[in-house]
DNA sequence: TCTTGACCTTACCATTATGGGAAGGTCTAT
DNA sequence: ATAGACCTTCCCATAATGGTAAGGTCAAGA
């Protein structure tokens, strides 16, 4: 299977799979006479595997923690809880920070009449002018 | 007040001042003769508007809209609500994303038992054995 | 006055993960 | 033989921020 085929079977692009070796996330495959590289239903097994990880937001240096687990035999399963823990108190954070921007975000555009008075409680939030931003 | 003092005073670092001059999102400060830049109390102003827009999650991009907007003296405040409701529903669409992945990251999680065994359900769904991965 | 330390300047490099493109080699079907 | 669809490597770009290095400047104290 040439790498087309590959990216086609694992649903990673070309480009990441050659990127992936480089940075040594993959073992680099076998070549052909003419240096085509050469892959396997082992090798787009754990290509699939690398791009749930990354669907699930684990970061690459995430996703070559949990695929040595995956490939270690022995392995505790108790590690990887571990890590997809942590990765959702990371995001649970990041969400946390979002909803408290959509929040002041929602609070403001509400305050705005949104017509062509020069004055807009938006910008003056962002400008600092106003003494407060919550609180009707 | 020099670069630093000006960072201190708006919260925005003098490697970021730097920067955003070199981007054109704010305007060369005045300098002194021996090549310091020089900035007083507007500057400041300005450079706070930028790190609460960054801060609300505004790309520079659009922190630099607001910004013309808020220097605009004839604008409509509609185009300034206009870029927050933009920016509120591409968050939202962020937080959506992020909470399916902590969805289905605690379901995983979970049913991990967490011990020495060497099966381990988070890593099966990665692998994809798993045929489902919602459904007790 | 000289030195020291804190500040400033520019310029370059690194980060994260991905895409785009160029220049050139290879394979397959017509 | 030739066209078109592949493949190869190499370089560049993204967004926003931090770091570092080499060198100039300024203020205060010995």
């Amino acid at each position: 299977m040439n790498i087309g085929q590959a990216a086609d079977a694992s649903g990673v692009s070309a480009k990441m799979i050659r990127y992936y070796e480089q940075i040594g996330l993959i073992r680099p495959p076998s070549r052909t006479g003419s240096n085509y590289r050469v892959y396997g239903s082992d090798e787009v097994h754990v290509l699939r595997f690398i791009r749930r990880a990354r669907t699930l937001g684990f970061s690459i240096e995430e996703t070559g923690a949990l695929l040595a687990l995956w490939q270690d035999k022995t392995r505790a399963s108790g590690e990887v809880r571990d890590i997809a823990s942590e990765h959702i108190a990371a995001l649970e954070t990041k969400i946390a920070e979002l909803e408290s921007m959509v929040g002041t975000l929602k609070h403001l555009v509400h305050c705005c009449h949104g017509d062509n008075r020069p004055d807009c409680p938006i910008l003056d939030d962002l400008a600092g002018t106003t003494s407060k931003t919550k609180g009707h």
